[in-house]
DNA sequence: TTTGTATGAGACCAATCGGTCGGTTTAACC
DNA sequence: GGTTAAACCGACCGATTGGTCTCATACAAA
């Protein structure tokens, strides 16, 4: 079962929850439709379940707790995101960040499923938020700065460079992406002008 | 024949390509099957035309062509993603940025399509790479500053953005992407330190 | 040995897919 | 009116889909 669930988000992942039948699953295990349906509902109850047991800790993991710290908040990101990346650039099999494709192929399509995804989005952008607070409070980022928009811009900037980073020159552009990210932190530390 | 590519372009949008059959297009149309592997040879052909006739011409005007001017390069981009945004915004059936859905779907599925899809971005990061050089050049830009650099962190935080404006508060998060984005730009000014 | 229960096998189903093909309509031209 | 070719129709095909059903096996308790 959770073999089935392992090997269930390797195939959403890598051909897209609509494109991967069951069928594909099973032969991967030697397992047959009979197994599947034991444990789960449906394909759908499948996916929901591999949302909440497998792709929720790997956002924590990866995403969420590397920032949760209280040092620089700022070098906690620009660390957290280095990582990720560097993860991407060495995955050969990499298709993108996994919850950006999931939210692209369902947006619009299965409203039960984007609200597990907007969840996961959600739950993310609160932890960014507070450390970005926390980074304001620790006296690492202006107090005028704001935390909201920061978030929304560092989540943007990221889904969008995972996407940028399938196929076309990875390295590179993780490379130029991290140091304009820097740049753009560098514009967010504290004004030493106030007295 | 015209009126297939708008219609398939809109499905494919909408549902994407997979999940979208030709039936559906046709039933759309009340055409037949005859009437469309008249005009075309399979369903990829039928998509790759799709890219080079509408989706090259819409890149091109919504995100490429604003921001050829000689003016304040920093200014023609903000001004073109607020209105390409502001679009998003204001169109109830917005499913996220066309061009980075399309390449979540096919990306290590469909090499053929793939090609074409990147040809598109390529064409989008040469466009904006030399309208930061054009800034740099006319006194907007400060000339250390990274070109390539710049122009994969604007693809990347302008496809993240779309991606994140599905579905969840789009006006919200367009008006703190846009403010955060200013702030980003502020930084790339040259600096009036040097004499 | 018998029984009960957890687990799995795989034939089967209706629906749908992309694609084919023989035939029909339409309209322009001689 | 006859000819031709572009445009279109829709029945049909084999393959595949998510899902169901019946039946087999394994093993622990009685």
């Amino acid at each position: 079962m959770q073999r089935m669930q392992v090997t269930g988000l390797e195939l959403f992942y890598r051909n897209g929850y609509y494109n991967t039948s069951i069928d594909d699953i099973l032969k991967e295990l030697s397992l047959s439709k009979g197994a599947f349906y034991y444990h789960f509902e449906s394909k759908e109850d499948f996916f929901i379940q591999i949302i909440e047991n497998l792709l929720v800790r790997k956002m924590y993991s990866m995403l969420i707790e590397p920032i949760e710290g209280h040092e620089n908040t700022l070098d906690l990101i620009t660390q957290c995101f280095e990582e990720a990346l560097e993860t991407a650039v060495h995955n050969e099999f990499d298709f993108g960040f996994v919850l950006s494709n999931f939210i692209s192929e369902f947006n619009g399509k299965n409203e039960t499923i984007m609200k597990h995804l907007n969840d996961i989005l959600r739950i993310w952008e609160v932890n960014l938020v507070s450390a970005v607070q926390r980074g304001k409070f620790n006296g690492y980022i202006d107090r005028h700065v704001d935390s909201e928009g920061v978030a929304v811009y560092l989540m943007s900037s990221y889904i969008g460079v995972r996407t940028l980073m399938v196929e076309t020159a990875p390295s590179a552009r993780k490379y130029r992406f991290m140091s304009q990210l820097r740049q753009y932190f560098k514009s967010l530390e504290p004004k030493t002008t106030t007295v």
